[in-house]
DNA sequence: TTTAGGTTGGGACAAATGTCCTTTATATGA
DNA sequence: TCATATAAAGGACATTTGTCCCAACCTAAA
């Protein structure tokens, strides 16, 4: 739900004490409310979180949001992107104040040639990532709202974060009138 | 919606000339109706798909199934379990008769290790499969149900299969009552 | 031919969800 | 302090979807 990968974000701390060119790699502090990528748009670099919460979301034509992911501690974006060449799937949106590290596109198709630890490490968040999505599909799909709300609430109770009732019923693939409703039902 | 993958039936089709243990590597057919990966249960090979039509699906524990994807030619199956040593999240049943190249999960893993075409081949197809399954849910939680039953019907049309009532519904994630009157509302 | 099982189609009602709108809080800047 | 915008909560009604049925149809085995 919220998604952490420590691994990737020692490994990425490691490799930057020791790239000295920011051009290829820098950390970068972004504001709440910014927009590391724009779904459709181009990106050029693919980043990987080192504090802060962002959320992944398709905006469908017909106004409605859908959160994929929850992002943040040493997770990656963009990589899908920069691995098939293809515009911005989705956007993301830093919910707090983000810092990042920055990683140019480049330079991250080099590693992924030469570093059999950072592939595995991708290998292994990807298919991480097909789990999670597909699973809460499938859940989502078939069950109540209940069932992912309840998830939703813990997860802010243990992270000891708040999200937007807007952003929560955007997780879930409803209207903030079902997610009210829901809300008064669990009382 | 129906996947294929030719990239890795041409790679384990070279592959297979080469491979005279069968023990690694083997050519097997399977009947209609056969389950290649039960879901929750230790798979021990993993497989691509020569010829045929499988369904992978979650079951849920209210009797209900979720259609993930439609595999066919050259699909990989079972290698996210392979990379993270799990247990089967979905099953695999075959829809038609199948043959598919069944792969030692320790071949596998040595195939990773040293094939960069291999690994580049894989991280691919995970990349594609996230584009597929989170857009899918996406629209799925957005839109009504016509929008996805539109192309499920284009599939059966265009690649000449059919797919039966009960399945359509599992795809769409709705009861099959909710997809007939889906189809009398499209006429 | 008959039977049994499976697939398909739909009626009737209940439950869930969306749409539209109003009201109440809670900020935040003028 | 006031005004204004924004988030949150929920009423009323329409629509969608699910549940529980039953009937028609097809196919394969007896």
């Amino acid at each position: 739900m919220l998604r952490t990968n420590h691994f990737f974000l020692s490994f990425i701390e490691n490799l930057h004490e020791k790239q000295a060119n920011i051009e290829e790699l820098s950390l970068k502090t972004f504001p709440k409310g910014t927009f590391l990528l724009k779904q459709d748009g181009r990106s050029s670099k693919v980043f990987i979180i080192k504090e802060g919460i962002t959320k992944c979301f398709f905006s469908e034509e017909n106004g409605k949001d859908y959160i994929v992911e929850f992002l943040s501690e040493g997770e990656i974006l963009g990589e899908i992107e920069a691995i098939r060449n293809n515009n911005c799937l989705c956007s993301v949106e830093t919910l707090t104040d983000v810092e990042a590290y920055a990683i140019n596109i480049p330079f991250f198709k080099q590693l992924l040639e030469k570093d059999l630890n950072f592939q595995k490490l991708l290998l292994d968040e990807l298919a991480e990532r097909l789990i999670n999505t597909s699973s809460r599909a499938s859940s989502q799909q078939l069950y109540t709202i209940e069932y992912g709300l309840k998830k939703i609430l813990e997860l802010q109770y243990k992270q000891n974060i708040v999200i937007s009732k807007e952003d929560m019923a955007a997780y879930l693939g409803i209207t903030l009138r079902s997610l009210n409703r829901a809300l008064t039902n669990l009382k």
